[in-house]
DNA sequence: TTTCGTATTTTGTTGCAACAAATATCAAAC
DNA sequence: GTTTGATATTTGTTGCAACAAAATACGAAA
């Protein structure tokens, strides 16, 4: 056995620097998805250069890359905003997320280890607690958590992809309108459902739990989003 | 009536000169969608500003986004390829496809008007036509055309872009491995049901039709993959 | 107070150069 | 022939300046 193949074994791969422009767009990503940004709030490119200390370039990178996935939107020539949501792209976008999430979380379910399922309770009496405490942040994400958590054992990673744009679209809006979204606790019940399906490796009870808590989500979004000044 | 009303009735948009990161990103993704690349070809920023005579900053702003998109793959740091499709993408863009483009067709079918049914018997014309003459690029095109018009009545527009990124994933190999796989005549019969479904205005049969469309299609292609040397 | 035109400021776009890093090339040694 | 290593070339990244265009502020006129 040759030194090379010994030190394959105990050598991680070298953890590649990301390009400037890469790490602009995962904090501006991440800050659009905690609600650092209010819907139809203009974002500059040199605003965001400035916020992060770095030239028009990258900025610009991240900025173009959002757009593209429709995190951000280019309402004018030279104005680009958090886009706003309405009740028709709020439509649109649970139409999409339950064909998507529920595809993934079946896919998920026979994949899904018990060590995998404790992790995820885990997460929910983080929830549960956070909720008590009326930290919305932190169950803002730890929903993220919960259900990522489950999409990633589908093994679909262009699935999760697509999905998490679609959490981005409506990331800022949901932030805004919590806590009010909050005090219907919705989501408790289906989560215990989906946890059930998960330890009796159900499918079909998965993903109907997972289609009920996107739906209830809707709902109560729609009717905050109804009751909005605009 | 004011003059300003009467020209909103006939003037239209002024078309806004878009940008050349744009145009150099249309015309990128078009080619890809053609199949002007081979999968696993190397695409480089100069080689693109070249081609398309810009600086590299156009260049590279239509790389970046179609990466994003997911119709280019950074291989390396510095390498950036036209993706292969192997067996496991295959079929997880088959799966996310049924779902989407069988929710959009879904959607369509009650907004499709009687004209809107003849302009695409009249694609399918051209496909037919185009296949008997072995004439392959154009067959692709209608078939592109004969969906995506489709789609585009569901008026969910976020729906149709995602479809758009998952249909360039799989462009390159499609036109790679026709004409093999235009012998197969697959499309033709559940195109047929289509129509019919769509005449009829039935969002049931039309999702079926579209379901059973992409399943065969998914098949032919498998099996063409599996006798690919790579 | 509102509206409209003008001036000022802000902003995105584009090209380009410098740099570091990765890749390709090629010759020598086994 | 295959591998190794050094060298040369290609390549992406980043910052920056200049420009044109758009957004904004401002003030005059109604």
């Amino acid at each position: 056995m040759t030194a090379t193949t010994q030190a394959s074994k105990t050598l991680a791969p070298i953890e590649r620097e990301k390009t400037l422009g890469e790490t602009a767009y995962d904090r501006l990503k991440s800050a659009i998805m905690t609600g650092a940004f209010k819907p139809d709030e203009k974002v500059t490119v040199r605003s965001i250069a400035g916020a992060l200390n770095v030239s028009l370039t990258p900025a610009r990178d991240a900025l173009s890359r959002l757009i593209t996935e429709g995190a951000l939107e280019a309402k004018g020539p030279k104005t680009v905003i958090v886009p706003p949501l309405n009740q028709q792209v709020l439509r649109e976008v649970a139409k999409i997320r339950i064909a998507l999430e529920g595809l993934a979380a079946e896919a998920a379910t026979p994949k899904m280890a018990d060590r995998d399922i404790d992790g995820l309770e885990t997460i929910q009496a983080t929830l549960n607690k956070a909720m008590d405490q009326e930290d919305y942040a932190t169950v803002l994400a730890a929903n993220e958590d919960f259900h990522f958590t489950i999409y990633r054992q589908s093994d679909m990673p262009r699935l999760v992809s697509i999905i998490e744009s679609l959490w981005l679209r409506i990331g800022p809006s949901l932030n805004l309108l919590y806590p009010e979204f909050a005090i219907h606790r919705a989501g408790v019940s289906n989560h215990t459902e989906i946890l059930k399906g998960l330890r009796r490796g159900e499918p079909e009870t998965v993903r109907a739990a997972i289609e009920k808590d996107i739906k209830d989500g809707f709902d109560s979004l729609s009717a905050l989003l109804a009751k909005q000044p605009d």
